[in-house]
DNA sequence: TAGTTCTAAAACTATTTGGTTATATAAATG
DNA sequence: CATTTATATAACCAAATAGTTTTAGAACTA
C-alpha cells in the first residue's frame, strides 16, 4: 500500500460511527468481537465486517485465545493521519497570517489612497 | 449534523485522493473550480461533485467573482477531526503505559515464580 | 463424541460513491 | 443581442458499502 493508499483506508475506516466506537472501545483495552458487538443494534456478522474494515487499514490487529481474536488497536495509522492533517493545517495557518498581513497592508493603502482596490481584484491575477 | 455526523462527514471527505489534493491546493490559497481541476485527469463535473463532498463536510466554503466561485478552505472541521484523533491517541497511550507497567509487573512475578501465567489468561477475565 | 461458543464466510439486497456525457444556467464580453 | 466562459445539474452506470440471514469451521466442554 502506498501511502495515499494508507491515508484513503484510514479515513475511510474512521468515516463510520461504529467504526469510531469500536476503536474508542479498544483505546481503553483488547476485546473479543463479542465483546465489541454487544452495545451495538447489529449483528455479529456486520460487526465483523467492520472489524475487517479496520484491519484492512492496520487500525486494528487481532491475536488469538481458545476461540476468541481478540483485537487490539495499533496506533501507527492514526499517527500518520494525525500527520496529514497537522500539516496541512500549518500549511494553511502560514497563507492565512499572509492573507492576514496583506489585508493589514490593503487596510493601511486604503487609508492613504480610497477605492485603490476593486472588489473583483480575485479575478485580475488568472485573466 | 451532530458532532458524530460532523465527524462522518469530514473523515469520508478525506478518505480520497483527489479530494486531499483539492485541499493541500486550497491550503495555499483561494482557486476557482477550473484551476482546481486541472491537474487530475477527470471532468469538470466530477470535480465539482468532490467540491459539494468537501462543501458538505464544511471544508470548503465558497464566494463569487464573476462567472467564478472561488473555494477556500475552512480548518474548523479538520480541528475537531485532529482533536478526535488525538483523543483516542492519548487514551491509547494512558492504557499502553498501564500495559507496560503490567508486563514490568509480570516479568517480576515470574523471575520469582516461573510459569505463574498461561498464555490464554486473556479468557479469564469474561468466563 | 456430541454439543456449545466464538468467529468468519457466503449469498443476497439496498444504498452510496465516483465517474461519465450532455445540457442548463449565470455572468461577462464583443 | 449573440457568444463565450465558468459552473452546476441531470441522467446514467459500475463498483463499493453496510447491512441482513444462513451456514461453516474451529476450539473448548460435558
Amino acid at each position: 500500500m502506498t501511502p495515499s493508499e494508507r491515508l484513503d483506508a484510514t479515513f475511510a475506516a474512521l468515516a463510520d460511527p461504529t467504526r469510531r466506537a469500536i476503536l474508542a472501545r479498544l483505546a481503553l483495552g483488547e476485546a473479543s468481537v463479542l465483546e465489541l458487538a454487544e452495545p451495538f443494534a447489529m449483528s455479529q456478522p456486520a460487526v465483523s465486517k467492520h472489524l475487517k474494515v479496520l484491519e484492512r487499514a492496520g487500525l486494528v490487529s487481532r491475536s488469538r485465545a481458545a476461540q476468541r481474536r481478540p483485537c487490539r488497536i495499533e496506533i501507527d495509522p492514526l499517527t500518520e493521519a494525525t500527520d496529514w492533517l497537522e500539516e496541512y493545517r500549518k500549511l494553511w495557518e502560514a497563507n492565512f497570517s499572509r492573507l492576514d498581513t496583506l489585508l493589514e497592508e490593503l487596510k493601511a493603502d486604503a487609508a492613504s489612497q480610497v477605492s485603490s482596490v476593486q472588489p473583483n481584484d480575485f479575478t485580475t491575477k488568472e485573466d
